[in-house]
DNA sequence: TACTTACCCGAGCAAAACGGTGGGTTGTTT
DNA sequence: AAACAACCCACCGTTTTGCTCGGGTAAGTA
């Protein structure tokens, strides 16, 4: 378990993803603007959460990413072990050729416990939390109605098409949270 | 908060010291040579944790380092904190120079709530508990008691000097726990 | 004083990872 | 056919990682 930019960067870009796709597959290219987020660094992150199977994408028109299974059901360990593979602390590479004076090698044990308690602490952190978390927030802090007014003059004009099989539920119910 | 080999290699050297503090100074000749880590490595990690107050040194023959204060009143977060000093996630670099359509830079507060929850679990996990969880585990899995004989040859012989201010504590109640 | 020990410090260095760019391809829709 | 957007791959400059080398300095011992 690695903790790095590249796992908060995959995180945030799902949050948004999370937060948008009740109105249908969501682009890289509009998770790139919004997040600021280069959209070439973004394809290669999804690219190892769609092998995760965390995403799913559909190609063409009116395409782009969907959750694979819901916000819920997708924790923040599971995002960061996606995009950022871990790595062995030990010299050993996981044989027990470190035995030196008695003291055989304790990086192994030590850190498979400390890390199976991040994993833990961080599977118990659902997307769907951190969603609704930036809901709460973004209703609180900016208190008159511009994020419903943004919301509903997004799609309509450019971004969003309203007909094709990837966009049957589009609005209407978009956001029915907020 | 970043999380990666280096500040691994803090908290194992750390546990080492804590681990055979009792009978005096340690010197990080023997953490490297026990721990497989670098002489030079391991004077870079420590010239940082004890820039931070967490462990002091000893010059001259029979000195080392020791812990500055007890194993538990020590985290993980303190180590990890001390050699991987943080960096920012936030391309705007604290200011509110990132908003583009209405949605602004939601990864403040995202990653300080989150970062802080992290933190504290972290601090939740002291120095003294990863001892006991290594004095534990190496009791179970050696059951020869070849430890305490180790333990008993290494420092008379050669390693410790049993004169000086140094090693006023030297032997005898060494590893009373074990 | 001379000597040893061991912390201290800085320069440097190969390898890896980070974050990003560019160009091209495949498949879908209009 | 044209536009769109996912997909794929090779490359790239920079930073970080781990580590080495070489010297310097403080504290003890003979």
């Amino acid at each position: 378990m690695r903790l790095t930019t590249k796992g908060r960067f995959a995180v945030t870009a799902m949050i948004d993803l999370g937060l948008r796709q009740a109105s249908g597959p969501v682009t890289l290219a509009a998770i790139s603007q919004r997040q600021q987020i280069s959209l070439s660094y973004l394809e290669q992150l999804f690219g190892k959460l769609r092998r995760n199977e965390l995403v799913e994408s559909t190609r063409g028109p009116g395409g782009g990413y969907t959750l694979a299974r819901e916000a819920g059901a997708i924790t923040v360990a599971d995002i960061i072990l996606s995009v950022d593979e871990p790595i062995d602390a030990t010299h050993c590479g996981g044989k027990e050729n470190c035995q030196n004076d008695g003291s055989r090698c304790m990086t192994h044990d030590l850190w498979s416990s400390l890390n199976s308690r991040m994993v833990e602490f961080l599977n118990s952190v659902t997307l769907q939390k951190l969603v609704d978390d930036q809901v709460a927030k973004g209703l609180h802090v900016e208190e008159k109605p511009s994020i419903k007014r943004a919301i509903s003059a997004i799609p309509v004009s450019q971004t969003v098409r309203v007909s094709g099989p990837n966009s049957v539920f589009a609005l209407g119910n978009a956001f029915s949270k907020v």
